[in-house]
DNA sequence: CGGCACTGATGCACAACATGCATCAATAAA
DNA sequence: TTTATTGATGCATGTTGTGCATCAGTGCCG
């Protein structure tokens, strides 16, 4: 960049401009008029040219230094535009937020929380994208989003993870269904039952998850089929192919023609947690994060 | 003015963000790390709020330095525009040029001078204004053009005078008269003949100039009529009511039903000074001088 | 796991620089 | 002429920015 001669005296020339009298500007500045007045000296020897002429008894600007108080007046106006501007997204006043979320989020935790957010930050701008939990690891990893809802637990010393809920599980049978018998059911009730999942390409993240329940209990999963979206899942359950698992989140998106019981069993919970980048100290993420925790604390 | 924090180094940072690498940089700008490392302290210290993450691996923007990167770099660009247009202005370049004319010059001197001048700056603005001697030296003084045509002599301390030319004066008669039958015609044949001039209004400085020559040489002038515009001028000369006295740049106006003589007389000339204020040190003004003398010169 | 290379931050001494004071020359007003 | 006010300037001083040396933190490589 080419370097810009005079920079640190053009507000001193703007203020001598305005009332053409070297002593009342340097009264103004709390400047000794000396000093003012070398000030500008060095200014114009900057600059090449002369910006005043100066009798004993009177100040005036040449036209080169007309020219250069009202162009430069506009540009220390937009200097201290530029400072109002990244003052405000320092303070989280404004900016943009990158909010990346998965299924089990987007009925209710984000949207509730984003609702409350738009509020107490309207000049925030957010950006909402569905990544699936692993992806968007990778994402906030390239700081492609600022902050996830994903399947939790989740622990990395990058990263910040909050968890938010912890929703009950529930098993979802065709309308009649020898499981719905029982006044409770259990994990152990689930030994030997054919179960429907989503494939790994959809459901990833929970399907381990499951797994990992179920190898906790000492239960097998018997997968017997997998359905690559939601609607067939649901048809095959209710055509007594088997059942699934669901978590509560989403029961409410479940056809008439199945049923659903809670699966009553401590660890049986599908968590959601919020993560960022530890290193992302941005406010429009702390702010984020004040307000998800509320909605998050009182869902759980 | 409010003050506007941190202006010296924002061209440092720039640099800086361009490359988020304090010792490159540093190098980049002749300058130790440690002093780079400092400027850009006090730059967010006077800010308020960072605008670099820096670790020791790696600097990378905050969103408010990003935001500040971009509107500043726009921002130093209206500057070094800004210093542009200026040195353009102080060079003479561009810029506005006010140029006050009167009656003698409208023919010859100045429409050659704006020609060439034209040619040689083609940026400058120039405001041509018909003002008659008297009225250019308030006009000047007052700073409301910057430059005259006048008749001359002028001689003031605050002014400049460059006598441009010097025209022979012409009789004008009838179409017969008496005296065109003599082989040259010297003032003191002009005494005893009535004289039509036009009026104190419009003729001012032109008549003193007359009246000064003839009685310098002891001729009495004898005004017959005054007219108050050349055409009503011109019919009375060919009517036989007098004769008239006119410079050599306009008797190429006069109608063919008048005669014109040269008056032989080294001092009977009517002078032609280009006159601006010795304060007035713009450029333009320099470059116009340049160019009407030259004109004028090759004019007298 | 242990050097190694490279990062930005910091303590310190020094030099460069801007500042304030006193004063000057020029000029307008009284 | 006197007086007051203008901007410029020489000089001593205090502030400030700079460079050098060094530190602590971190990714890389064997």
């Amino acid at each position: 960049m080419k370097n810009l001669p005079g920079l640190e005296n053009v507000q001193t020339f703007l203020a001598l401009a305005q009332d053409l009298n070297f002593r009342r500007t340097a009264e103004r500045l709390h400047l000794d008029q000396s000093a003012l007045s070398r000030r500008i000296q060095k200014l114009e020897q900057g600059l090449g040219f002369r910006l005043l002429d100066r009798t004993t008894r009177e100040v005036s600007l040449t036209q080169a230094g007309q020219r250069f108080y009202q162009d430069n007046a506009e540009v220390m106006r937009s200097y201290d535009e530029a400072i109002r501007a990244a003052r405000s997204v320092a303070e989280g006043k404004s900016g943009l937020l990158r909010v990346a979320y998965m299924a089990f989020a987007a009925t209710e935790l984000m949207p509730s929380a984003m609702l409350r957010f738009r509020q107490a930050h309207p000049h925030i701008e957010v950006r909402l994208e569905y990544i699936r939990t692993q992806g968007q690891k990778i994402a906030l990893a390239n700081g492609d989003v600022d902050i996830g809802y994903m399947i939790g637990p989740f622990d990395h010393p990058d990263f910040h993870a909050l968890q938010l809920s912890s929703e009950p599980l529930y098993v979802v049978t065709p309308r009649s269904h020898p499981l719905l018998l029982r006044p409770k059911i259990v994990p152990a009730d689930l030994a030997g039952q054919p179960v429907i999942l989503g494939n790994m390409r959809e459901w990833e993240e929970y399907r381990w998850r499951l797994n990992d329940l179920f190898s906790a209990e000492g239960i097998a999963l018997d997968v017997a089929l997998e359905a690559s979206n939601t609607l067939a899942l649901n048809g095959l359950v209710a055509a007594g192919l088997g059942i699934t698992i669901y978590p509560e989140s989403l029961i409410g998106f479940l056809g008439r023609n199945v049923e659903v019981r809670q699966v009553m069993h401590p660890s049986f919970r599908s968590r959601t947690v919020l993560v960022w980048k530890r290193s992302n100290r941005s406010p429009q993420v702390q702010a984020f994060v004040q307000v998800a925790k509320q909605i998050g604390l009182q869902a759980s």
